[in-house]
This record gives C-alpha cells, sequence and structure tokens, in this order.
DNA sequence: TCAATAAATGCACTTCTGTTGCACTATTAA
DNA sequence: TTAATAGTGCAACAGAAGTGCATTTATTGA
C-alpha cells in the first residue's frame, strides 16, 4: 500500500483509482487548483466524479477551498503546515495578478483580527494580492 | 442639482435617472448588495443596465466590489471612510453566516500583513465570518 | 433649432461554474 | 454468492456573469 493510499484510508476516504490520481495531481501542483484544471488535466474523467471526489476530499479534511477573489473555488492540499483538521485554517493566500495563480503561505499565520462589539467572529479569509516570485522576477 | 447628482458628476459619471435610483438604494442600505438585490429591488429595470451602472460606479470608484466568499460579488458605497479613491481599499468586510449579509467595517482597516520574499503585495481583502451585532441578539 | 454624434438602456443570447438526479458499476460485508 | 453500499458516468439544470446589437435618450455643434 502506497503512501497516499494511506493517507486517504486515514481520512475515511477509499483509496479508489481516481482519487489517488487526484491526489497525486494536487501534491505535484504547489498551487491551489480549480476544478477546470483538475478537469483539463484528467480529459478522460467525468466533471461530476472530480467535483464530488474534491468535495469529499474537503469534507475529509484532506484539502481545504479558497476563495482568491478570482470568484472560482480552489483547493489545496492540507500538508503538514496545515491544521485544517484542528483548528481553522488561519494561514493566509497569496493570489498572483500577473501568472493568475494562489499559492498557500502556510507559515504565514493571519493575525488577530478585531471585530466590534456585538460581532463574533468565526472564521477569518485573507487573500493578498500582486505579484508573486515567480513573476516578480527573482 | 441635488447632492447625489453632484456626487456622480464628481466622479465624471452622468447622472441618469436610473443612475440616481441605484446610488439611493445603494446608499439606504447600510450593507453590501449583489446584483440580485438591485434586481428584485428595481423588478422594471434591466439586468444588464444595473449590472453595467455598478461596474461603472465601481470603474468611477464610487462603489467597490466586495468578494465575501459566497461567490456572488457585492457592492457598496464608497463613503467618507473609504479612500478608496486615494489608497487601496484597506477596510475589512464582515460577512453574517446567519443573515447572509455583509457589511463594511470602514474604521476596522486591516493590519500590514508581511509576504515572503519575493513576492509584491499589492492588494489585501480580508473576510471576517461570523455572527453580526443583530444576529448575535445584542 | 435641428441634425449628427455619443452615451445609456433594453433584449436576447452565450458561457462558465457549480450542482443534482438517476442509472450503472465496482467494492465490501454477511 | 448475494445483498448492501460506495463510487462513477451521463444528462440536465441553476445562477451569475458577460457580450452583441438594436433602440432610445441625451449632448453637442453647425
Amino acid at each position: 500500500m502506497t503512501e497516499i493510499e494511506k493517507t486517504l484510508e486515514n481520512h475515511q476516504v477509499r483509496p479508489t483509482a481516481m482519487r489517488i490520481l487526484i491526489y497525486k495531481y494536487l501534491a505535484e501542483k504547489k498551487i491551489a487548483v480549480a476544478l477546470t484544471d483538475i478537469e483539463y488535466a484528467f480529459a478522460k474523467a467525468e466533471r461530476t466524479t472530480l467535483y464530488r471526489t474534491l468535495k469529499t476530499f474537503e469534507e475529509k479534511k484532506i484539502v481545504h477551498q479558497i476563495d482568491d477573489g478570482t470568484g472560482i473555488s480552489k483547493y489545496a492540499l492540507c500538508e503538514s503546515g496545515c491544521n485544517c483538521e484542528i483548528e481553522q485554517d488561519l494561514h493566509l493566500h497569496f493570489h498572483c495578478n500577473n501568472c493568475n495563480e494562489t499559492v498557500c503561505l502556510t507559515e504565514h499565520k493571519i493575525p488577530q483580527i478585531k471585530v466590534p462589539d456585538g460581532f463574533v467572529s468565526e472564521n477569518v479569509n485573507l487573500v493578498v494580492k500582486g505579484i508573486c516570485d515567480k513573476c516578480s522576477g527573482q
């Protein structure tokens, strides 16, 4: 049994061929990917299957969904630096206005945000937009 | 000439009847509104007109677009507390998971966010989700 | 003032993302 | 081996966003 299969089973997800492939794909891409991206990569697979696989992964805390402000949901593997399972996903995301890619800055935690009296904060989403390291030319 | 007409002209937007109405509507609602909301409010008007009016307003810095994570673009008037015109729109937004409304917390500025070397930050979007003052029952 | 021009609006589509229902297939457990 | 369950594929739909074009309204300049 491979590493990936173990990981999936640890999250109560049956390691089907499709799921292993999708997991691999997510692991290879360092960036957050949209459903459409996976669709292109797996031209043979059904969009519905990919869609539901992502939903399953999300539910089982294998990936986290990212809203980077483009209006398209993206997903990225929860890795060592990501503690989605225990606490809120509090790292920030960076969206590059040039290459249009979104990356998790797992080591950059979101600072404490104060809200006015009467407001109860349950979750924080922070997306920084700009130029990523690859595009800034260094 | 009314106050609203002046405001529109100050932003190089011709104050047509439709635009004045939409501006009024936005001013009355304290919360960020989606295109659909306006559509309901102005059942007689065409969606395209509303859509393009919002785009015009956005371009001319009369409103700012808000991505609150619901996947639906919302818009709110840039008011005194909002300095979209001069600098980045750095106030945060609060989305209530109960009533589903999104408000600008104009007085709450986004703290300085550090990004790794090579990344250039141009803009920051911060959305706090939780329960708003009206729904938290106080 | 009135025609020429430009801006705004209305209507009909299209596209894209996300989502669901249902049938079929593969897998698991009794 | 068979019944139950989980996963996959196909088809279709919903909602938001966006575009092209014709028509109306407003502005400008002769």
